[in-house]
DNA sequence: GCCCTTTCCTGGAAGC
DNA sequence: TGCTTCCAGGAAAGGG
């Protein structure tokens, strides 16, 4: 599922994809739903003609700025750009050179919102914990606020943005929290070290290009079809019964935020 | 207003 | 073997 390393990769990608400065000059919508607001026909209409001038990051989505709109996409579960039509395309964008953009989407739970004003869609979104403005002293203030159990927290795009099941297991297991702690039971020592965990997995992330899970039906290619390589780092996510790699306990599986959460019974204590 | 649960979806895996 | 049920999860919506 991409997170924020797999979103960000294919950005780095589409970036490296010559397609700036490129005219939309066909779309096409396979799945109505993929696209939020609008209807297929009134999408088609607007996005056609336009330019790709730049295309950025934002939390789990990925923003073409384009002459007039702002065209933003959340790949949810099984999203992907392809160069080449594939199985299950939602939505095709034909280039004014005779490319094709391919949306893929074999859960069709993605979105695709198309608007003059980025704020519309961003504007509830939480910290960047990649950027400046990711302090301990931020992070402590949403913390000491919230009641929710702290893998909701992480999960939560309104507090920290980018993190998802994977890497918040990865953060909470690197910080010796455990997933059902609330937020603000957190001590002192415990906000320090997951403040530090996240932007290390997620920066471990880019790094190894993202996490592909799966064979045939990985959830997550780069727009070239190529795999990631982080699975190959996870130190908990989907490693249930095998030894924790710090203190060889078997790792266990269980549910917080009504998610499938993996951790270590005796690095991640629940009870203080 | 906060927090938890349900819903949207498909297809592989598990169960009978 | 073949059919049915369960499970995976991001984020919006609904309910307590």
């Amino acid at each position: 599922m991409p997170e924020l390393p797999e979103v960000e990769t294919i950005v780095r990608e589409l970036n490296s994809a010559d397609i700036i400065g490129k005219k939309i000059s066909l779309a096409e919508v396979l799945w109505p739903r993929t696209i939020a607001s609008l209807t297929p026909t009134q999408f088609a209409s607007k996005i056609k003609g336009q330019t790709i001038t730049a295309i950025k990051r934002r939390a789990k989505f990925i923003h073409f700025i384009l002459s007039d709109y702002s065209l933003i996409v959340h790949l949810r579960m099984t999203g992907k750009f392809l160069f080449h039509p594939t199985t299950h395309e939602r939505v095709r964008l034909t280039l004014n050179d005779g490319r094709l953009l391919s949306y893929d989407d074999q859960r069709k739970f993605g979105k695709f919102y198309l608007t003059p004003n980025p704020e519309d869609v961003f504007g509830k979104l939480g910290i960047e914990p990649l950027s400046e403005d990711f302090t301990l002293k931020a992070f402590s203030s949403l913390l000491q606020k919230s009641r929710l159990q702290i893998k909701a927290f992480l999960l939560n795009q309104q507090f920290i943005v980018g993190v998802g099941n994977i890497y918040a297991d990865e953060a909470l297991w690197n910080a010796f929290v455990h997933p059902l702690r609330r937020a603000c039971d957190l001590t002192p020592k415990e906000t320090a070290a997951l403040f530090h965990a996240i932007p290390q997995v997620l920066q471990k992330g880019i790094q190894h290009q993202g996490t592909t899970l799966g064979n045939l039906h990985a959830n997550y290619f780069s727009i070239n079809g190529n795999r990631g390589g982080n699975q190959y780092q996870l130190n908990v996510f989907r490693r249930e019964k095998e030894p924790c790699p710090r203190c060889g306990t078997t790792i266990i599986k269980t549910k917080a935020a009504s998610r499938g959460t993996h951790l270590c019974p005796k690095c991640q204590v629940e009870g203080l």
